[in-house]
DNA sequence: GTTCTAAGTTATAGTATATTACATTATCGC
DNA sequence: GCGATAATGTAATATACTATAACTTAGAAC
């Protein structure tokens, strides 16, 4: 009977569905403060079990915030891919830009656990986290759409990759003020998609011409 | 007599410098662990004081954490400002596009402090920290040797700044291995340079056209 | 139906933040 | 110099969180 409740039915001892409800119940408080919201004390009252319960499913805090951060990233995936997906007059590009923006910002202490934290680079090889986070990077070069030529397309979507996020980090800490206020976020990120598309358009024919004069 | 010793000596009831002492050693515990691993506690016991002394100096943990960050701005506009100032071949931007880099990765744990907490957009306005950090934006337009037209250089300096903090927190993630692996960091870096100055002179020019124009 | 195991429980140890009440020293007015 | 006072320390304690150990319950496997 796997529970969709957020608590335990009471006068039942086993919860049902505990190691999800810590999850989606962490991510609820991680929303707000971040990973230092998340504590398992009170992710336990608040479940309705006691507190050494969650221990059952996660070794330590860290492994409960590993797999918190691997469905954070699965969410701001299938939220990039719906954004992609659905039908828009801008490019597919721009689209992911402008999501992943308004995720940052809206869901910031998320946002923050999923890559300002240590949790991902001390995630090994393999992991589910890491595999999460690698899904979502493949996501901004499908949104590209561009050919396979060596690596630029790794280099110019790492390259708007770092550009977005250092766009939602800054604004987040309120740097996005006073003399700087006159452009919005949304119009400093089109800036990086526009420049994107043509920096890689135009690696892309230079690596062809140089390719064909090669050959 | 303000004590250069980081402990107290022995047999004295007063530090003589705790607050000042607290600060650095808590920046050295930040620089691996950042945040997290400044525990009031382990200072005191590491500088010989009593647990609750340094509650004398600072509010509480939050407040420590507030003029850590304060002094690590302060320090890292430092190491800025030291590397645009002396004599080199490359621009004044490229290097402290580099040095930025190469501070977010070696240090890390304080980068993060003063970057990814919400220690900064927490700071109230005019607030020791907020200075500290104004202050090394207004390096970072400096930088630009440029002329101020508009709001022209602002949105500049804050564009190469954001894929800055980006590209670190994608290196300090692991991110650039694998396919992308074949780019450096720093040639990475150096690409936002070069495209943030072709960028800017345009957009002056541009700007200074239509002004002749409108005349 | 008994047994095995997954998933709970209570009890407890250890560590951190923070407050209160008290102790010591430095300094300044005189 | 000397006593009041403020600054800065200590001891004792409350509260919160992580984590472990030993025990309990309920469902599944046979």
């Amino acid at each position: 009977m796997p529970s969709q409740l957020a608590r335990k039915p009471q006068n039942t001892y086993h919860h049902g569905d505990l190691r999800d409800a810590l999850i989606k119940a962490a991510l609820r408080e991680a929303e707000q403060g971040g990973a230092e919201a998340i504590s398992i004390k009170a992710l336990a009252k608040e479940l309705g079990v006691s507190q050494p319960a969650p221990y059952r499913h996660f070794a330590d805090r860290e492994a409960l915030l590993s797999a918190v951060t691997a469905e954070a990233f699965r969410q701001f995936t299938a939220m990039l891919r719906e954004a992609m997906t659905k039908p828009s007059k801008q490019s597919k590009l721009s689209r992911l830009a402008q999501a992943t923006l308004d995720f940052g910002l809206r869901r910031n202490g998320i946002y923050r656990l999923m890559f300002a934290s240590r949790t991902v680079s001390c995630a090994e090889k393999g992991s589910e986290l890491h595999k999460a986070a690698s899904e979502t990077f493949a996501l901004v070069i499908d949104a590209l759409e561009a050919p396979a030529v060596g690596y630029l397309r790794e280099r110019h979507a790492y390259k708007i990759w770092a550009a977005l996020h250092g766009v939602v980090m800054l604004a987040e800490q309120g740097m996005l003020t006073g003399e700087a206020a006159h452009t919005t976020r949304a119009e400093l990120v089109e800036d990086f998609v526009t420049e994107t598309k043509v920096a890689l358009d135009a690696a892309i024919k230079d690596a062809r011409r140089r390719d064909k004069a090669g050959a």
